[in-house]
DNA sequence: CAAAAACTCCGTAGAAATACGGATTTTTTA
DNA sequence: TAAAAAATCCGTATTTCTACGGAGTTTTTG
């Protein structure tokens, strides 16, 4: 039997996926300074092609992948890796919280998605949470995605103060995909009344065509459903 | 001059509005577990209407909220408190972290929301960042947040086998409020030939007319804009 | 109370969408 | 390569939507 000198808890092979090494050192360095909590042997990478090539692609428990690189953008590294192994666990760093680069690498596959100024702490949290399988978000992000839907409610009560409430309730009528016709029969009202609001919800809102309406209701949250 | 003693940061008046005596009590040993980093007292109130009429309403520094009670709901005492002091700081607290009750307090005017299984130590950073004039959210919350834009994602995926390339093409240009007669032009066919795709998208996805087109395209993040 | 805003109704017409049933050509795929 | 799926085109007919302009009634509001 092979003699075990300590116990020693195996390291975590990362891969660092990123074009700038001053990134990639940074993260080092951070990686390191938790090496009294969890071990890391690091891995780097300068792009996803490079990443996709490594003979030891199998042995890596985590990737941490930037989001904009040169050549394969962060999404499409993540979506390469995970086709060729489906149960990696990947990390998404990024400078930016805003919704869309978030939601492509998530879309993609990502894990976590973490913003550069974390701190080692939460590094360290972030990547206790993603190797037991869950998912991690940096606290910003969650702001950021809320704000997004408080921006819509902003949008919404301006709105409903521009449409009369007759038109609101026109325009949640005809959301349900009623015609003009039947919307005057629920309403008790001729349905070119129906029309004339629909007209000045077209102009109102801006919109070429009942599609146009739609969008809007939706964008505003309009339509309960 | 008065003479002081002993240097003592100014405790921070936090009210708790949960109509759970244990709750309350779990919350007020947990702020005093902070003590060497802040200085807490503790109000009470068992519900919104109790703590609208408490006398030293103005001297509160922080609410924390429960999400549901009898009563006034934890939205709306938020409501209302902002409604007399706008710039009062309130921590939404719920077991729940789905969107819509996140939602209803965000958007009701909490600037955080923790879940009850919370630790003191992301508790003292929620009050921090809250009392720092900035927003928190549980990660769990943010975790919520993108599921639900996942589950969008999937469906779309699905969605996009069921459609054809041509069908999907057509549909996002209709939502681009384009006629039959634009899109056949823009697509080099017969406008006759969109109707016919119209028509096939109408019944796939078990849509009265392009209102429901729309919807359905809308819920399925298929419009880009 | 007077003015403004909202809601209502209507005529005429043309454009667009929906319904139904088919047929041909092209492309994909087993 | 044969079958299936997708994309194309078309005829007929009806319904719905959009456009333009006008006008009366009710409700809200300063």
């Amino acid at each position: 039997m092979a003699s075990v000198k300590t116990k020693i808890a195996k390291p975590i092979n990362v891969l660092i996926i990123d074009d700038h090494k001053m990134v990639r050192d940074g993260l080092k360095v951070m990686l390191g300074s938790l090496k009294q909590f969890m071990q890391f042997s690091v891995f780097e990478a300068e792009s996803g092609e490079e990443a996709l090539k490594k003979k030891d692609f199998n042995a890596i428990d985590l990737m941490i992948i930037d989001y904009n690189m040169p050549g394969m953008s962060g999404a499409e590294t993540v979506f390469a890796v995970l086709r060729s192994k489906p149960e990696m666990k990947i990390l998404a760093l990024s400078n930016y919280s805003e919704l869309p680069y978030i939601q492509n690498m998530v879309d993609a596959g990502a894990k976590g998605y973490i913003l550069k100024n974390i701190e080692p702490a939460e590094m360290l949290r972030a990547i206790k949470t993603i190797l037991s399988g869950n998912k991690y978000f940096s606290n910003e992000v969650a702001i950021k995605l809320l704000d997004e839907q408080e921006e819509k409610t902003m949008q919404k009560i301006r709105l409903q103060k521009f449409i009369t409430p007759r038109e609101n309730q026109v325009l949640q009528m005809i959301a349900r995909e009623m015609t003009s016709k039947q919307i005057g029969e629920q309403l008790f009202v001729n349905s070119r009344t129906v029309d004339s609001h629909r007209r000045n919800l077209t102009k109102k809102l801006n919109a070429k065509n009942t599609v146009g309406l739609i969008k809007i209701a939706y964008k505003l949250n309009l339509i309960e459903e």
